[in-house]
DNA sequence: GCTGTTGGTTCAATGACCGAACCGACGATG
DNA sequence: CATCGTCGGTTCGGTCATTGAACCAACAGC
């Protein structure tokens, strides 16, 4: 998008967002984000997305106020990109997709989405169960399914294997 | 999309997903059936949808199962095209994108949804706070909130100015 | 000095989208 | 019965976005 032609004149929120987080790639880059994928390379390994798109699209979401391109070393500089609040805000938003592409599409469940607090599978409206709260991003765990393929190509899948907080930077361990 | 390039491979509900609604303008269309837009021509108008495009979205979605072409009368023969349980499903994707629109990028509530059997306006999940339970689509009333502009220019923005279920066809008033 | 890693940019080719024009089936009008 | 208008499309040339490969710069380590 990114075209306002016409989507601008839509009088509606989601035309909207969707003027934002609407093109091709920039939804899969914002939920490698939540899993905790932080830099330039890992997204391009991880997305197989080409290298001028993914610029672009760090780019705009970070123009856009959903990505914080942070430096987190100097000499040799390198920058990493993490999602602010206004990113964080979409979780709702990919856990509701996620949701219908799993029952609707896939019928595999990929991924399982816990408490961290007690362990309890969650809803797709992030409520806890057991606990009977909705609960915050940064106490959602992520876990492998059993669809999930057991040995990924790339790096980056494979250290997705390993339980994880959302947003928590991603480990690669060394080949 | 519909290219199957590189989403195919990416082992998550939310790329498959993106894979069947991601492209320009799908989910607008989906929006507008939520809000009772049946025809081609009043997608048409509303959505200022190049009349190809329109026709390849309402042929993708129609054999992916979200929305039913329907013939509605014979001589002239006329088709409608409604959603269907699976495209009705995307609900609360659309309630969560709208809700992070509104929220994070206009700051205006253009449209308002309610309970119908009580008048309560709905959270961000579908949820009657006064109820205390998830709303069924067909049981939300949407209507024009306090940013919406009053007198648009296309018919079927005038028609939807009128509070009306999510779903009920839309009728569009002679000139 | 050479090589490898990271984080990019540039460029030609392909594919998607756009807007305008056209078309066929039919009803209504005169 | 000729003409006009509506509805639901298709076709077509031009433009814009995406793709994949190549290139580049800064730096570290050897």
């Amino acid at each position: 998008m990114a075209l306002g032609k016409d989507y601008a004149t839509q009088e509606c929120s989601i035309a909207s967002a969707l003027e934002v987080i609407g093109e091709r790639w920039t939804l899969l880059v914002i939920r490698d984000a939540f899993y905790g994928v932080r830099r330039y390379n890992d997204f391009l390994v991880h997305l197989g997305i080409p290298r001028a798109v993914l610029s672009a699209r760090l780019r705009a979401l970070t123009e856009q106020g959903i990505m914080e391109k942070r430096r987190y070393q100097e000499s040799p500089p390198r920058d990493e990109y993490v999602l602010t609040d206004r990113g964080i805000a979409l979780w709702p938003t990919m856990r509701a997709l996620g949701a219908w592409g799993r029952e609707q599409l896939t019928q595999v469940q990929l991924r399982v989405f816990r408490h961290a607090d007690c362990g309890t599978e969650l809803g797709s409206y992030n409520e806890c169960p057991a606990c009977g709260t909705i609960v915050p991003v940064s106490d959602v765990e992520v876990l492998p399914g059993p669809g999930l393929s057991r040995d990924p190509a790339d790096p980056v899948s494979r250290a997705l294997l390993k339980p994880k907080r959302l947003l928590q930077p991603v480990v690669i361990d060394p080949v």
